[in-house]
DNA sequence: GCCAACGTTGGC
DNA sequence: GCCAACGTTGGC
């Protein structure tokens, strides 16, 4: 089993739009770059837990939980030509995006910035806090994932 | 295959 | 709004 980061930004689509669909779940799409979809596509399984990560936002961080209930299939907005997403050089037989779907679990009791992550050695080399990281997906280490989720009670 | 130009991300 | 970092594009 594996952990993930999963970057959005909260204007567009934040944790409270994901607990409020039906079922709770959602589909990622929108994800055009390739190191993100190869994530996707390859290594995200069912089960698997992502931190819900708000971007470009006032106060950026993780603030919640949630996990993967389908693994990699076409992402059908780059099949869309009226979708923002839409992108011409994908095609049905050879889809170049793909997107997988996630269902909310939980908010973290308090939300835990960026600028908080930043303080904890025990988090060097995690990538979201790499200087110019602008993945919209990384995986996450056990020992980070332990470590932050332990944060939520400090 | 190189690399300059350009577009996007995302923290601040 | 600024700007650093990085990915993509396209001319050569």
């Amino acid at each position: 089993m594996n952990y993930w980061l999963m970057k959005s930004e909260p204007e567009a689509f934040g944790i409270d739009d994901l607990q409020q669909m039906p079922e709770q779940t959602e589909h990622w799409d929108g994800v055009r770059n390739y190191q993100a979809r190869n994530m996707m596509r390859d290594d995200m399984k069912i089960g698997d837990l992502a931190f819900f990560y708000h971007s470009n936002c006032a106060e950026p961080g993780i603030v919640g939980i949630m996990e993967v209930v389908k693994e990699g299939y076409p992402d059908f907005t780059a099949f869309d030509p009226n979708s923002k997403y839409f992108d011409a050089k994908s095609v049905g037989d050879k889809p170049r995006w793909f997107m997988v779907d996630i269902r909310y679990v939980r908010h973290l009791k308090r939300p835990i910035a960026l600028k908080e992550l930043k303080e904890y050695p025990q988090l060097d080399g995690m990538q979201i806090l790499r200087k110019g990281n602008r993945l919209s997906i990384t995986p996450v280490s056990k020992e980070h994932w332990d470590f932050i989720v332990g944060l939520e009670n400090a």
